[in-house]
DNA sequence: GTCTATAGGAAGATAGAC
DNA sequence: GTCTATCTTCCTATAGAC
């Protein structure tokens, strides 16, 4: 085979244990079927990682930042408000419609982290960075509007993430698309009314929106 | 060891399954400790079940079942609607808190059922029972009053099982208790006004709560 | 740096005595 | 129904030639 230099040789490697860990989930993912979806001997392998979980915590790292570079893309501002929400959402459910083997695997790694003694810190970053994608749009939309907040920049960051997290794993269980033209427009709807112009910033005491009775 | 009858020594082994999944993961949980677990010889668990796949089978609908009944003991109404969500949620986050391991057992196995073919329905039927809970539980809260709901019932029901689930994932993952009390005014006071005393249903259509400009 | 060959161990499942 | 002992397979990881 081609030689390679091992940098080059870890990404393909890391590539192609993606590609395999989405097609076939994590469990069933051994070393030698990830050697044979890169084209390589197995000892290739071992020549670039010391172990499995070497190239694991590869994948984790990886995943994450292609992840996270996908939902920043989502979510750029648009004209509007509620556009840039509505529209973000849409950008992002394509993607979990057409990708859903990449997503069900981030939620695989996850767990894997979270088992594995050492990686849990994998694991927390992973989320740490959906909350830091959010808080990074609700910045933006600040700063180029007047806007005023009716909770707490990390609340509300906090929130958006784990209800992203929420639905698409819902939806990869239960499909069913027709179904969620109705949740995300109940989501659309919530945000909005969480992010204003024009008002004073919330303080942080009682939630608003108190229903009647 | 002490003879028993057959479902007797199935529901033993599958109680011990899931302590030992709860507490050392489904991966590393082989039959041998889950024998070991039961205190049973791995001759015995092959007695009682025809392969791993069965006994994961007998897990998998066991813990949802429990999952259930926890989800549906925590959300019975109470003296005003804001009681009854903020009350709910409490209880649900309390059982959260005290068992994290139980909660991401059944992550784990949601994701199990959804690789392994044939299972599908498994993480399917965990997952519409969720929303059956909370489908449950607003017709309950419809018929002790006369409510009004802002969005269909099964949006409504579909979006709290998404969000619980989605904050739960978040919280088993990042700890932090304190940023929660936040989220949970928030999320509490979107409910509540989803669910109004007094109004007309909503036409299934455009969404409430539009914010300004 | 890459290969073939293999060590070494752990997994799921079975055989057959009691 | 339960046991001990074992089969078979597949895994991660290494050895050593090229």
């Amino acid at each position: 085979m081609a030689r390679m230099p091992s940098a080059e040789r870890r990404r393909q490697l890391t590539e192609a244990a993606i590609r395999a860990m989405a097609r076939d989930g994590v469990a069933k993912t051994t070393t030698r079927a990830i050697a044979a979806e890169a084209g390589v001997s197995l000892s290739v392998f071992h020549y670039c990682f010391d172990s499995k979980q070497a190239l694991v915590e590869s994948v984790i790292t990886t995943i994450t930042d292609h992840y996270v570079t996908l939902v920043k893309e989502a979510l750029r501002p648009r004209a509007t408000l509620e556009d840039t929400v509505r529209a973000g959402f849409q950008a992002y459910w394509d993607h979990v419609r057409t990708h859903p083997d990449e997503h069900m695997l981030t939620y695989e790694l996850t767990q894997y982290a979270l088992r594995q003694p050492g990686f849990e810190h994998l694991a927390r970053r992973q989320h740490e960075m959906y909350g830091e994608a959010y808080t990074h749009l609700i910045e933006q939309l600040r700063a180029g509007r007047d806007l005023r907040l009716r909770v707490p920049v990390t609340v509300l960051a906090r929130y958006l993430a784990a209800m992203t997290d929420g639905l698409t794993l819902n939806y990869l269980v239960l499909g069913d698309e027709a179904a969620w033209t109705g949740v995300l427009d109940t989501v659309t709807a919530h945000i909005a009314s969480l992010v204003m112009a024009d008002g004073p910033d919330a303080a942080p005491g009682p939630p608003p929106d108190r229903a009647p009775g």
